[in-house]
DNA sequence: GCATGGTGAGACATTGATGTCTCACTTGAG
DNA sequence: CTCAAGTGAGACATCAATGTCTCACCATGC
């Protein structure tokens, strides 16, 4: 029955991802503060500071897969897979942005666990290209990387109050499919 | 003659984007020491790291600007424009990229750059539009939000050896007019 | 030569975050 | 009830970065 009060660990986490959320350069002291625990009690569950991110890092890899999974479920196209996925994973980006301020490229695991993406991403591309979603010529790691980009863009659009969350999804995938592009930018043959 | 022996006050900014471009977490200590200069120096010049961060950002704003206005010379055509800008800034990325990391949207004077900046970006997209490069129902702060972060994109690509620099920019600027859809992503109508 | 301004080197105090430790308290299992 | 585990609060030591100050040095201009 630890419903009734989340673990201590649990507790921390949240905490840490709402107060690094507001703002990136938080001490632990605010993060255990927030969690409403003493700040040794931060220390006996994570080695330090460092250690917290990296945990964090890693439940935002897992909370992006439960998203993307989420959205794709029943969904054969790799194509719809890859709009829906864009979609569902725009609003994490409140939850997770700060963790582009974090040095996190060392970290082995981390990088692992991006590699796993990436790779994962570039296989539903190449599927997407074999529907005919992409062009077959376009290189498949500009294709990840514009994805990934544009997903930031539209999760920045969408907190700018420039457009909603699925206006910011339409125009991402747009963009990355067919182009913004008017009468003077045909597609060319 | 100070080009013999450049102003300590330039040797810091120098000293400091190599840093930071290499360790964003640099200490002034090592900013001084890669200056050639006494630490107490860099305190003559700058208030503080944040000051010094400060002026970073604002000279970088200018390289940019004068990276665009190099690459615009002579051109009439707003689209044209911002193709070749697109084009010239990707590079500055090894210089400036550590800046993301830093909060500056706290400051004044670089927020206000930053909406200057914003607002001619926004005023090229518009005619840009009047000359059929971008559809008139794209919403023009979307084109903005994407070209912004597929500059980035494309700089990314280049640093990772995924592309050369007119690849990536051909790419990054392919994406945004005419997107990378295939045979079964026709623009519709 | 001489005065002056800017500099390098280093000492020093401060500050904020961090990590460790102790002790009293609570809670849940037995 | 009793005990053990986990916790909160706070004291304490450490550490790195920062900001300040002093002093000797060197160049430049006079």
């Amino acid at each position: 029955m630890q419903s009734l009060r989340p673990t201590p660990k649990d507790a921390i986490i949240d905490a840490a991802f709402d107060v690094l959320a507001d703002a990136p350069g938080s001490s632990l002291a605010e993060i255990a503060a927030r969690a409403g625990v003493g700040r040794a009690t931060l220390h006996r569950h994570f080695a330090g500071r460092e250690d917290l991110i990296r945990t964090l890092a890693l439940i935002a890899i897992e909370e992006m897969d439960a998203a993307a999974d989420a959205a794709c479920a029943g969904v054969d196209s790799p194509g719809e897979a890859l709009r829906r996925t864009l979609e569902a994973v725009i609003p994490l980006g409140d939850r997770h942005w700060f963790l582009s301020r974090e040095p996190l490229e060392n970290d082995p695991a981390i990088a692992a666990e991006f590699d796993r993406l990436m790779r994962e991403t570039r296989e539903l591309i190449d599927a997407a290209k074999d529907e005919g979603v992409f062009e077959q010529a376009a290189p498949t790691a500009w294709i990840a990387q514009a994805y990934d980009h544009l997903v930031f863009a539209a999760w920045e659009s969408v907190k700018a109050g420039e457009a909603t969350h699925s206006q910011a999804a339409e125009l991402a995938w747009r963009t990355l499919t067919i182009g913004l592009g008017g009468a003077g930018m045909e597609k060319p043959k």
